[in-house]
DNA sequence: TCACTGTTATATCTGTTATAATACAGTTGG
DNA sequence: CCAACTGTATTATAACAGATATAACAGTGA
């Protein structure tokens, strides 16, 4: 598997895993020669219970992410709709942060410089 | 008392506790003629076991944010520390959150927008 | 048929959160 | 001194979430 969960985070596992096959999934990583793993394989790979897999892959699909297929497999729903929501969440957190620093007394200038930062960085 | 607790939230109450102290200490609301509530005073107020409150507290004076005084009470730290160390962990956060939305395919003018109506707004 | 798939259910263990009830010791003002 | 506050500590209990173990059932496809 391409990651571990990690025990002593504090985050459950089942959220660990949603993120990880969220980022899986907007990379594009998943199609039909190499599809989401079977919630038995994932959890055998990565040492934890079948439940808990089902509990991540679930509860995605209820978001419209993973589309189930029984007998067969899970499969990659709308990934643009799924780029939306996320882009959506981030805005929403970037604005209240944004006034958490202003409130704080931070200038609009540093803020300024902190943003140039982030996009002079390079792309992943 | 100033705030209640949410029962339905999913936060620990300790942790509501902690975050609402924080603000208060932030806007210097605490000082000789209006210290810090005993943690009988709180818990009281707030309907919540005292032991939640020790716990929020204890939490507290271990960051360093409340000086506990056996047969006196609590009384706030070093403020200035307490909003350095708020101001660092949040641009921290800002960072984070900038190279996510450019790795998600957002443009710099549109985060610059953004920033631009976050100090726009009304300040509290 | 066989080996996969998802689905469902039950029971159990663990750690965290919150409560309740005491008790002890330090501080302060009358 | 004493009463009424403070913080501190301990023990027991309950509730809940997270994760596990185990098992069974049904759909799919080579």
């Amino acid at each position: 598997m391409w990651f571990r969960v990690d025990y002593h985070s504090g985050v459950p596992i089942y959220e660990q895993i949603k993120e990880r096959i969220k980022e899986a999934i907007l990379k594009g990583e998943f199609d039909d020669s190499n599809p989401v793993p079977s919630v038995r394989e994932l959890a055998k790979a990565l040492g934890v219970n079948v439940n808990t897999v089902v509990r991540a892959y679930r509860e995605f699909e209820m978001e419209g992410f993973l589309r189930a297929q029984p007998g067969v497999g899970y499969f990659v729903g709308d990934v643009e709709r799924l780029r939306e929501k996320i882009l959506c969440d981030k805005l929403q957190q970037l604005s209240l942060l944004l006034k958490e620093l202003r409130d704080l007394g931070f200038s609009k200038e540093d803020a300024l410089r902190i943003l140039e930062d982030a996009w002079r960085g390079e792309v992943r």
